[in-house]
RNA sequence: GUCCCCUUCGUCUAGCGGUUAGGACACCGGGUUUUCAUCUCGGCAACAGGGGUUCGAUCCCCCUAGGGGACGCCA
């Protein structure tokens, strides 16, 4: 079995491009089959070799890796034509001087009489010799229909009289996307086709080119579409974002793929699932047949739970070779341990760093913050000064200071906690405060406490 | 407009003729932590509408509505 995933590289790889990829590799992986990847480029003033970088980075982030060397579309052109005139000369295609302009006409007025616009086949029966300038058309069957049983969908079929005779070489003598898929697949010995349901009509004229060049038809998988949380199409409008730019706000590719393969696809009432679990139980036949809007907060949930669930050291090795952490970060002896502390309530590696900044800069005791620091100073004197005495080694005795502290003084926890936090880290929300003091030492906590005392 | 596809809690979904319609996220509440958070327990919440078929429809068929997609000398 083999399956590819064939990007155009005139963008970068979002959520909606990654997932496709995800499947087809995963189903290539389940079946023990071949996973390729084809960029299709035969738009050359789309393509860019920056996107082709793009997506293969966001790929091999994702640990999707091809099992042959990337084929580019444009490289199989001479093929490609070679193979239009083969289809020209045998009379399954021919040649076509309509004008653009006429096109464009005749597509009005079909839009007025309440047809589909398409190509009306004027030059299909007039065996024009094919001179430059002339594009070649497929030859579509004009009667019955075309089906296939599509493995997500079931059964897809179309009456070919909805099909126009497309183009399959152009005016200047390049080959078209359409007919390019269909023979470098066949090239490519494709058996299982995975894509985006927005290519059922595609798949629907590729069949025909199959049949013309006599090659079996592979078996498809359309994908549902990703939405936005609107319910709309997934583009740089309704906020879809580069892949690698999850990766740069520290998401996790165990987030990532986990969060993409569980939109539309289940198994049994598990949510969680190492790559390894996926290979062994994923079938395409498993998806979902309808449309998935992006959920930001679900793809957290995943990143936290693995931000949580990875080994500590390997994933502070992550951090310190990919995101800049500041030196006086690097160089706290406790800083794994921060780490540790911070990701229990963090939904990104970015969201880690920001927290982190208190650990190693005074907070500004601005006067909103000063506002909501409600203690008695005289109360926090003694607390400071009967800290100084604590042993700092040991976070249990921290924590049976804070208790004593508290009992003989007869106070409520959020009388001391809640403004000592605030001192402490200018947050409201943190570590629990044994956790702080320790992390953050005894001559930080004094300091900042004596700072805020003399204002 | 034409054709194709889709329609279960707010969101992702399970269900494949008989279920108290299940799970997860989110949200809300209780408990723990003399702490906001974490953790834990619990709660809220859905079969788009209308016709059939059937003893019985979330499930099968038809219609309507809504959503998405395609309609390029883009891919």
């Amino acid at each position: 079995m083999r399956t590819r995933f064939a990007p155009s590289p005139t963008g970068h790889l979002h959520i909606g491009g990654a997932r496709t990829a995800i499947f087809a590799w995963l189903h290539a992986k389940a079946q023990k089959g071949k996973f390729l990847i084809r960029f299709e480029d035969t738009d050359k003033e789309r393509s860019k070799q920056e996107f082709v970088n793009s997506i293969l980075s966001s790929l091999s982030w994702l640990g999707i890796e091809a099992d042959e060397e990337p084929l580019f579309q444009s490289s199989r052109q001479t093929k490609h034509k070679e193979i239009a005139l083969d289809l020209l000369n045998k009379g399954l295609a021919y040649s076509c001087n309509v004008s653009p302009e006429r096109l464009e006409e005749v597509r009005k007025i079909q839009q007025q009489n309440k047809q589909q616009p398409r190509y009306d086949g004027f030059s299909r029966d007039l065996n024009l010799p094919h001179e430059e300038g002339n594009v070649i058309r497929f030859k579509m069957p004009l009667e019955g229909e075309t089906s296939f049983e599509d493995k997500i969908l079931k059964k897809i079929s179309i009456n070919n009289k909805e099909l126009d005779d497309f183009i399959i070489i152009r005016s200047d003598g390049s080959p078209t996307y359409n007919f390019c898929a269909a023979v470098d697949d066949i090239e490519m010995e494709i058996t299982t086709v995975i894509r985006g349901d927005d290519h059922i009509t595609n798949t629907l004229k590729q069949i025909n080119i199959f049949n013309a060049l006599e090659a079996d038809i592979p078996e498809y998988a359309h994908l549902p579409m990703v939405l936005s949380p609107e319910g709309k199409r997934l583009s740089k409008r309704e906020g879809a974002l580069d892949i690698n730019e999850y990766k740069k706000m520290g998401y996790l590719k165990e987030a990532m793929i986990n969060y993409l393969i569980k939109l539309g696809w289940t198994y049994k009432e598990q949510e969680i699932f190492s790559e390894e679990e996926l290979i062994k139980y994923f079938d395409i036949q498993n998806v979902n047949s309808s449309a998935a809007k992006f959920s930001q907060k679900l793809l957290d949930f995943y990143n936290n739970y693995y931000l949580k669930e990875s080994d500590l050291n390997s994933l502070y090795a992550y951090i310190e070779n990919n995101f800049s952490l500041s030196d006086k970060f690097i160089q706290n002896p406790k800083k794994i341990e921060i780490i540790d502390l911070l990701r229990v309530s963090s939904n990104n590696i970015i969201q880690i760093i920001e927290e982190l900044t208190f650990f190693h800069d005074d907070p500004e005791l601005t006067e909103e913050l000063l506002t909501l620091i409600k203690i008695d100073k005289d109360l926090l004197e003694k607390f400071k000064f009967e800290l100084e005495e604590v042993n700092f080694n040991d976070k249990l005795l921290i924590g049976v200071f804070l208790d004593n502290f508290l009992s003989k003084n007869n106070l409520k926890f959020p009388v001391l906690g809640k403004p000592l936090r605030l001192i402490l880290t200018g947050k409201p929300k943190a570590p629990s405060i044994t956790d702080l003091l320790f992390l953050l030492g005894k001559k930080n906590c004094l300091e900042r406490i004596e700072k805020f005392l003399k204002i």
